[in-house]
RNA sequence: UGACCCAUGGUGUAACGGUAGCACUACAGAUUUUGGUUCUGUCUGUUAAGGUUCGAAUCCUUAUGGGUCAACCA
């Protein structure tokens, strides 16, 4: 049996309405603004609000909060599809706010003919300045008192496009002297002679976000209303508007939003990365965008995790960027394929070996059924400049002026020679390598601390690797002592143009994800051509050794 | 100088008045044809002060610290 997890604060709510009999099943949403693409600190949301109807009875919708037309856009919606279903989730219902215009103009209406909401003249600005501040309380505007017949008629007539953007505005009717801000007689509608990306030129009115949200959520009859902390001070407009309208009572609930160290998740700020051209567009494998996420070779199932790891909960935190590397390790170390790849290679040459020949190798230790593969091996042979050292430290395991070191899936070698060019740096290192220490046949008795990872020369595939390393410097990029641009790591992209690739690698498509022995986690990239592969860096291994420790 | 939310190791999260646990990180050791994986072990915590109680991380009070609220954004 396994192990009962302990429920997060709003599973434990669930559970107990569900167990009260206040609900026989329950209905969720995830309402993305389709502005912008999804990151990782949405997918927490996503996991939450999907996770508790697989818990418990009930469904989830998805629906866009598209009620402002002027930023929203359906590239947007289908990027967030496409993410919302690429980490395992599928909907019940696609809803958007646009979709109940037409009901919400009618509870605005309503509204109006209770004497709840009157037609304002006033500019923006003047709203903000007779709004008061959180210790002072506002004042009345003067068309607050308007009759309910001449407020319908201003509000079918802004409706109707009679009035310039601005001109006028629907306020709910609730008091300028609430402790609240938001129950200052918030906005309800502002004219906007904008083209909506599904409604076209239908409406030039909108409902802000106050009226549109709450009152979906109503109709889809959302019985638990999920959010982030900052929108507590709106649960009490939310109640209001629901209970003076007398529709269904969905109820809201806050949880803190997921921030994760060394990066920013803002829509703003991820916007601006990409106007600026920090990045290479949303998907950039540097950008927390889910589909960054997946370009850089993260897994579905490994995001997924992790949003379980962190858990949910109402306190204000920073998770440390580390587990997030730690859950995709984990899922690549079970299905990614060995491949051996030397970045920054040096010729070594096997003095007393001839010809060549064919040998296996495993494709994943961690999986037997994932079978073995055929590598060629040679005479000539690349392994990494940082695996030789002509001086080297006590504990250095690798190769070394008459040290013995095995070629993964080959023979053990032994260094005799070392050829330096004009300039002094190593061209060649010229090796013997012991016949009967082969692979899987090793009679040799001999046994090495150090094992390399190597490529054939004569049968090298030359490849593209680009490395990422975090996109800010500073854990908190949003500290605001300074602009978060200002703290962008200068190196969080290093472009490998030509590493040399064992041959097996010739035949893969975009998407797949390997290990390279000793390396890392890798993916190839949709830039790639047959012709010219090139490989995203996911994450590194993690490193037990530096030389400063041998 | 208002209201609201929050406070458990370095990080994240449990403990629902009854032994402060788990994971990540770090460190040490074992195994290893990846200095990976796996396994074992170690370090580190209830913001503070009062109160209630046989007993408080948990309930109450105050203080302290952090966050949120004055967009015709969501």
């Amino acid at each position: 049996m396994a192990e009962e997890k302990s429920l997060n604060f709003i599973e434990e709510i669930i559970d107990t309405h569900l167990r009260e009999g206040v609900y026989s099943s329950i209905v969720t949403r995830f309402p993305p603004e389709p502005n912008g693409y999804l990151h990782i600190g949405h997918a927490s949301s996503i996991c939450l609000n999907f996770g508790l109807t697989k818990r418990f009875p009930g469904y989830t919708n998805l629906r866009f909060d598209d009620t402002n037309p002027v930023t929203e856009d359906t590239e947007y919606v289908e990027s967030i599809k496409e993410d919302v279903r690429w980490l395992g989730f599928e909907w019940k219902h696609e809803r958007y706010a646009s979709d109940y215009f037409d009901q919400l103009y009618a509870f605005a209406l309503t509204l109006i003919e209770k004497g709840l909401a009157y037609v304002d003249d006033l500019t923006a600005e003047e709203i903000a300045n007779q709004k008061g501040t959180p210790t002072e309380p506002g004042v009345n505007s003067p068309y607050r008192t308007r009759s309910v017949e001449e407020n319908r008629d201003l509000f079918i007539r802004m409706k109707n496009g009679e009035f310039a953007d601005g001109a006028k505005t629907l306020r709910a009717k609730i008091d300028m002297g609430h402790i609240n801000m938001l129950m200052r007689d918030p906005i309800l509608y502002r004219i906007k002679h904008a083209h909506h990306h599904r409604t076209g030129d239908a409406w030039c009115i909108y409902p802000m976000y106050d009226f549109a949200h709450g009152q979906s959520d109503s109709i889809e009859q959302i019985t638990h209303s999920i959010c982030t902390m900052e929108f507590v001070p709106h649960r009490e407009l939310y109640d209001w508007l629901i209970t003076q309208l007398a529709i269904y009572p969905s109820h809201q609930y806050e949880f803190a939003r997921r921030n994760i160290n060394y990066t920013v998740t803002s829509k703003r700020k991820l916007l601006q990365l990409v106007q600026d051209k920090k990045v290479a567009g949303w998907d950039d494998p540097r950008m927390p965008t889910i589909s960054g996420l997946r370009r850089r070779g993260y897994t579905p199932e490994s995001i997924r995790e992790f949003c379980d790891r962190i858990g949910v909960a109402k306190r204000d935190n920073l998770v440390d960027v580390g587990l997030l590397e730690f859950c995709v390790r984990e899922h690549l170390n079970r299905i990614a394929l060995r491949r051996m790849v030397v970045f920054d290679p040096v010729k070594v040459v096997l003095t007393n070996y001839q010809g060549e020949e064919w040998l296996s190798s495993e494709n994943n230790p961690e999986d037997p059924t994932a079978g073995q593969r055929q590598i060629p091996f040679s005479r000539e042979i690349y392994i990494e400049r940082e695996d030789f050292m002509e001086n080297p430290p006590k504990k250095y395991f690798r190769l070394a002026p008459g040290q013995l070191v095995r070629l993964k899936s080959a023979y053990i070698i032994r260094c005799e020679e070392v050829i330096k060019d004009q300039q002094g740096a190593i061209s060649e290192i010229r090796c013997t390598y012991i016949p009967e220490s082969k692979s899987g046949s090793d009679t040799s008795g001999i046994s090495v601390k150090g094992t390399l990872h190597w490529v054939s020369v004569p049968h090298a595939v030359k490849a593209e690797v680009r490395l990422y390393d975090r996109l800010f410097n500073v854990e908190d990029p949003t500290d605001e002592s300074q602009d978060f641009m200002h703290y962008l790591n200068p190196a969080s992209l290093e472009v490998l143009p030509q590493v040399m690739a064992e041959p097996s690698l010739l035949d893969i498509n975009p998407g797949d994800r390997y290990q390279f022995v000793r390396k890392g986690y890798f993916v190839l990239d949709k830039d790639s051509q047959s012709s010219h592969l090139v490989f995203n860096k996911t994450v590194g291994l993690k490193d037990g050794w530096t030389p400063s420790k041998g």
